[in-house]
Formats: C-alpha cells, structure tokens, sequence
DNA sequence: AGTTTTTTTGTAAGCGCTTACAATTAAATT
DNA sequence: AATTTAATTGTAAGCGCTTACAAAAAAACT
C-alpha cells in the first residue's frame, strides 16, 4: 500500500544512468546531456521523487535557507520587510526560517545558535546591536548575514537600511516648525536598541541646535506595546508636564499614546501632536491619521534576500552598507502648537 | 588560524569515549553514567560543539522542524498566531519554517511541497480548503499537520479554531439588534476560502431568519487590502445603493472601509456602521473604535505547538477537533440604524 | 563464588545525497 | 584516420550523525 519514498538510487535505475548523473540533472543540468535529461526528468516525475534536504545539505554543506531573528513578529513592522524576504528567497528556491527575540539580545543569541545548528547559509538581524558572541559565532562559521533598519556607513558588517538618526531629525524639525518647544518622548527600551537610541538622539539634537531641551523627565522608556505607551503618556499628563507633542518611538507607542489621549479627553492635534514611526498600513487610515516615518520595509526585505543570495552563490561576501530613504509622512495628528498648553479634558 | 567546526568525534576522542556514547549523552541522557556524562559535557563546552542538524536528521529522520504556511504575513492577522506558534516550539527546542501562499491554493501546494523537501517533522496550515494533493502528500510523508482558523468537528483532518459561522451569525445578530435592515458587505475572495464563505453564510443565514435578505448587489468580494475595501464601499455608494452598515470580511478590510467613509464624508456609525473580523490590536485604538470579532489567535497558535509536538514526540497523531470561542467586541463603529438612509456627504 | 539479569559502552552500518576522480564517448584538430 | 581535446557519464568515498547489535561491566541473584 505505502511505498516508501523513492530515493535517487530509485530515480537513477529508472532511468538507467547512475546516481551522479540524476544529481547532476537536478543541480547542474547544463552538464548532463538533452535526451538523457528528459528521460531523467521523466522518471523523477514517474516516481514523484523529491530530493531530501537534510541529505542535500550534509553532502554539500548547504541548506538553501536562511534565518531571520526580528524583534517580534507579534505586529506588522516587521512582518512586511519579512515577508518581502521570503518572497525573495523563494524564487531562488530559498526557505526561510524565522525566529523572534523578543526584543532581548540574550535570547536573540539563543536564537542565533539554534539556527547555526539547524545549518542556515545565510542570517538576517535587525539593528547593529548584538552581543559579540553573535558576530563571532556567524564570523566563525563563515554566516555571511546582514543588518537590517540600520544604516552606519563606518559599520564593519554589512546593513541594509535607514538612517534612524536622521529621521528622528525629521521628526524634531517637523514638530519645531508647528511651533513646539514643549515636547515629551515615549520610546522603547534604550538599552541593546541602536535603532531606539539614534532616533531619540536624533530628535534632541535637532531640537537643541535651536535651542530646545528635551528635558529628561519628559521622556519616557517602555516597551514596545500599546498598553505602556497609553499609561506613560497618562502617567506624563498626571504628573502635571506640560508639553504640546508627544514623539513616540514607533508606531505602536503612538497608537497607545493616541488612545490614551483619547480617553483623557485631549484634543489630538488641536492640544497634543503625537508622531510615531514605521508607517503601518494602519496609520493612515486611523483618525485622526498618524503623522510617522515611512520605514522602507519591504525594499530591506527584498534587497537582504538579493544581497545574501549573492553572497551565498558567489562565495564573496563584500560587506556592503545600503542607505534607503526614510521619510516623514505628515498627516493630522501634528498641527500648530496651542498658544497656551493645557492637558486637562476638554472640548476644541 | 580558523580551525573547523569540531564534530561529534572529536567530542568523543576528548572524552575518551565512543562517538555513541556521546550522541546518547545528547539525546538521551539517561542512558549514561553520570560520570561520563560530566565529562563529556565538559568536552562539549570546551570545544563549543554543536550539533549538526542536517546530519542529525538523515540519520534519525528528524528534523526538529516545523512548517508552517499563512496566507500572508504582511499584517499582524496571521503574525500574532504565528508569534506564540514559535514560542512553543522554541520551548522544545524546535524551529519553526515560515512561508506565505498569497492566498493562493497553488501556492500553497508549491510551498507545502518545498517544506516537506527541506523535512518538516510537522505542518500548520490555516483553514480547511486545501488542494487534495496537499492531504495527499502530508500523509503519504506521515507528518501530522493542524489546520488553524477554522473549526470543523465534522473534518477528518484535525482543526485548532473558531466557528466562522457563528462568528458571522453574531455580527448579523448584532446589527439587527440595532434596527439594521439593509446591509452590505465587503468579503474576501470566497472561492478557496471557507474561512471567508462561512462568515458570509453566517451573516446571511442569520438575517435571514428574520426575513431580511442580502442583496447580492450589495456584496462585494475583493482581495484582502485596505484599498480594494476602499474602493468597494466607494464603488457601492457611488452606484446608489442605500445601505446603513456594512459587515467587513477581515479588519484591513473594515479599515479600507473606514477609510472610504471618511472621505466619503459619511459619519460612521451615524450614518454607516461598519463591522471587522479580527480584533487587530490597533482596532481598540482607532477612532471610532472598530466592532469586530476577537480571534483567538494567540491560543491556537500555543495549542498548534503542542498538539503537534505531542503527536511528534509520541508517534500517535489521533486527530482532534479544537474549538475555541470567538466573541464579538462591539465597540464604536456600530450604531443604532438611523432612520433614513443617506449615504451623501453630511454632517451629523 | 558462580550465575543470571540488567545496565552501560563500543562497533559499525547506514541515512540519501554530492562530487572528486577515473573512465568513457564525442568533437575538434591535424 | 589518427591524435588531441573537450564533453559526458560512472565509481565510490564520504558528509556528521544515530542506532541496532554485540560486548563488557555492574548489580542482583542463587
């Protein structure tokens, strides 16, 4: 009734030629000549062979897939650039294996062993913060992979992405010339987060260069949920601050921020501007619509699986830094900064 | 300079023991003497072995792997599922191998026939339309496999979902209890869908009951995006329809939807209430707050780890029926029906 | 102390494939 | 036609691990 699953030996005595030759059809065809070729080809289909991975891989010492550990994939921003990755990968006949860490660099490591164990070609990781141990564990087994939401030109590993630094400018730029020089911001975890910590630097060095301190007790450190965002932005408005915007380090903050500001009865712009960043499809649509930067997603996803290919097929791995554009959509959650700051509910 | 990767003898030449005896130190502890297996750890941790996978699974056929197919990861519908799905198998040390079909059912065949070629030990699929190859091949390999987002104790194949058709049940009741007689809808693409066909009979079946009918000019079926719901509910106003809600197939849809009544300048719910499937995080926060069905993504992507691991791990794949519950979350997008449709530009 | 039973370890045969190398055949050259 | 060269195919040796089986050691019995 079952037949066990035909093997290559099973392909190559249909179609009278040794196990090399049926190799070589599916690998090299070039090399196997027309009429035997078909024949093979006839008999693979016959059999409804298909070659076994974890053989290809121990007999050539490449697996054709390769890993990804996000932050999480528990919500839209990184899915996008993941999913235009697998898209990549998958015409090359490329399998993606995905792994998240949570935002924590302990388990992203844990993360890196296990899929070094599970013999990935090729690795992907978001920000230019890891531990050591990573770069030397990929260094070590020759792992080309690459840094993906990051952009430093001086950086010695490879990155594909923007420079959140200069977007966290926009941001400031943008907010000063609504006029606001009281201003908040709720971010994530500064810690092990470069991507965090440029745009929180980029935001105050724009404001400083004209005079404006981002003061510390206005800024808040959360993760990156909804619910944290609400509360920090109650708990800032509860503490009696006053500041006309709020930046928050990405979207899901500001969405929390929003909906705190909401329930408290604060008029969004007309009283508080609220920015985030990542430009979820959402944001757009939402009311009022989020004001945020346009995080070029889906190019990372689709270039990192071009630039791994490449360095997988070639065996030449040139570290290469790829800078995309990240620019601020302004839609209606910022506006003119009031005359007069009041947080407290009421009606515009 | 770079010595190579060290293997499983050189483990047991340190130790002064069999490359056998190592193995089972690996992978069955029990089986060696505890002085022993100090010392192999010890030889393990001095040469920062680690196993080889692909090795590993040919010679157990094993591959400590799952796969997992989702119609897009694009958003976080599937993302959130797939999220706690991996923590599981994360736990038991398992890794999970993504990949998209585009809601597509060739490519899913495709997809599911690229993973079992790379050797998934175990297989989570969403919904129960599936080309009969796909049922085909999963058992032909015996890799037991779970379809997630539906619920069907009828099914031969096992199922960790919700009822869809319930679901759509309560978002009809849930409208006419608000005085609704004319409504419309903004489904997915039906055919390969019977996720998207049972909340649609749901929805109609329960208007039914109570002598209201769904005019099928009032349904439209698009693919899965904020634009083309868009566009449909402008296409549907435009066409003169009179209407007061409008029952979305998923959240992006509702979105694309809101989206379009607020350019439309039709005030929702006064004038249009609108309905999502989902309960994407973000749909709390928006404003008005989006009615929509809470999916219990969370818990069947925990419950497809262990259902699969244990028919892995024990080599008994009985199959099971999970059904999980899908309640409403009425929130600020449904209204009370107003009494005269219009569906021009006004303010309310 | 000698047996029998149980536990622990070693030996060695693959798992299904790729690929260096040798052998063969075909094409190109003289 | 004979020789050289290139293209094609076959042979066989692993890739790094698991595991059935045999052997040895330890424990439990007479």
């Amino acid at each position: 009734m079952h037949q066990p699953k035909p093997r290559l030996q099973d392909v190559a005595t249909a179609a009278g030629v040794s196990t090399a030759t049926v190799s070589r059809c599916i690998n090299h065809p070039a090399q196997v000549k027309l009429n035997l070729r078909e024949r093979i080809n006839a008999a693979i289909e016959d059999l409804g062979y298909s070659p076994h991975g974890a053989a290809r891989a121990l007999a050539s010492s490449r697996s054709h897939t390769i890993g990804a550990i996000v932050p999480t994939i528990d919500n839209g921003i990184f899915a996008n650039g993941i999913h235009y990755l697998q898209r990549g990968l998958s015409e090359a006949n490329y399998t993606l294996l995905i792994a998240s860490s949570n935002y924590s660099l302990d388990e992203e490591l844990h993360e890196v062993k296990s899929l070094i164990t599970r013999g990935i070609d090729g690795m992907v990781l978001i920000g230019e913060d890891h531990r050591p141990e990573v770069y030397q564990i990929l260094n070590l087994h020759r792992i080309p992979f690459v840094n993906l939401w990051t952009y430093n030109s001086q950086s010695i590993h490879s990155c594909i992405g923007f420079d959140n630094y200069a977007a966290g400018r926009k941001i400031g730029e943008h907010l000063m010339t609504m006029g606001h020089t009281q201003i908040a911001m709720i971010t994530g975890i500064q810690a092990d987060n470069d991507r965090a910590r440029d745009r929180l630097r980029g935001v105050q060095e724009s404001l400083l260069e004209k005079g404006i301190h981002l003061r510390s007790e206005l800024i808040r450190e959360c993760r990156y949920n909804s619910k944290e965002a609400s509360d920090a932005l109650s708990d800032l408005v509860a503490a009696g601050h006053l500041f006309s915007a709020v930046v928050c380090g990405n979207d899901i903050l500001a969405l929390g921020a929003l909906s705190a500001a909401r329930q408290l009865g604060i008029a969004v712009p007309q009283a508080l501007s609220i920015t985030g960043f990542d430009n979820l499809e959402i944001t757009a649509v939402l009311s009022p619509s989020l004001t945020t930067i346009n995080v070029p997603a889906r190019r990372m996803g689709a270039l990192a699986a071009t630039y791994l290919l490449n360095c997988i097929e070639n065996d030449s791995c040139a570290i290469s830094h790829m800078q995309l554009p990240a620019d601020i959509k302004v839609r209606e959650t910022t506006g003119i900064a009031p005359t007069r700051i009041s947080l407290s509910p009421n009606k515009h």
